[in-house]
DNA sequence: TATTGTTATACTCTATAACTATA
DNA sequence: TATAGTTATAGAGTATAACAATA
């Protein structure tokens, strides 16, 4: 170790005597975040968590998570589909996905069924139920979670972003 | 439930017979994502995970991780900080802070010190090494990861995506 | 009494190996 | 032998309560 072991005024020096408005953050009050700002995974890990947070708090009524939300949102546009092949489009690991279905299943939301065809696989359907609660999640996703995401951005930039991300998601 | 307990044929009919390439995906081959692309939070999750995993490829070499990164980079724009201002202002709780630091302590990083003026808070300070280190670290940042960022989005997208997401972490 | 750093703890996510039943 | 689903397990990350030292 190389610094001295009692700081204080070693640290930040002839601070108490002047009171120069050098930078926009005091000694007090908000932290510089420096290049912090530039880093583009800094401010992604926040805005994702900002957003899933206000999807969790639209979707509250069905006690639906995000992960939960595009299982449902997959099971309806891919029938037939068993787990591995659900699992593995929404980057889950298969062992991760049983918890989550048994979930589901729990709550009559989706059901598994053997294949005819290949008695090892899971065919995975949504239940009359599940189609209720996704229809209902779309609405409350597309009317208070989108919505808001659409009055901060603008729809235009909305739109950009969601390319830019999805450039992001596939080929980076 | 409401569905039968076995598929296969019920689940998707005539497909035996005829191949229509009614939709992108095949019967095999990707899944279609329906309306998850068209969600912001799925791209964004997806996308930052791609962003950090490059992140820790490029800054493999000095095995750092992002968050340990903004770590070093906050304590050597704002010197003289103690713990609680630095968990706060990532976000990060003070509780789970402790390790942290440890980690970055026993590495010989940083360094806490006692604060001469408030006995009970630990002043946090980059050692010679943290700032060797963590100048390599931007170096391996900026020319590695955010290089290949800007030169897959180009500059212009880039600079525009950073922006929405700064937004989107502060005003959502 | 309030705050700083800390411990203990728990819960979620994620990741890997290995088992079973089928193929 | 290989694959689908599963179990067990371990590791991160995140969250809350409570304690000792200090204010």
């Amino acid at each position: 170790m190389t610094v001295s072991k009692t700081a204080s005024d070693a640290v930040r020096p002839q601070r108490s005597l002047r009171r120069e408005p050098v930078d926009p953050a005091g000694d007090d009050g908000m932290l510089q975040l420096g290049e912090l700002s530039g880093l583009l995974g800094y401010s992604l890990k926040r805005a994702q968590l900002k957003v899933f947070e206000d999807f969790l708090r639209c979707v509250a009524p069905l006690q639906l998570t995000p992960a939960q939300f595009s299982v449902l949102l997959l099971l309806d546009k891919n029938p037939g589909r068993n787990q591995t092949e659900i699992a593995n489009t929404l980057g889950i690991l298969r062992p991760n996905f049983v918890a989550m279905l048994d979930a589901l299943e729990s709550r009559d939301l989706c059901a598994r069924m053997r294949s005819a065809n290949d008695r090892r696989s899971h065919i995975l359907v949504l239940t009359d139920r599940g189609r209720a609660v996704l229809a209902r999640a779309k609405k409350l996703v597309a009317n208070k979670h989108e919505a808001r995401l659409i009055e901060v951005l603008g729809p235009a930039n909305h739109a950009a972003l969601l390319e830019m991300l999805a450039k992001l998601a596939q080929e980076f």
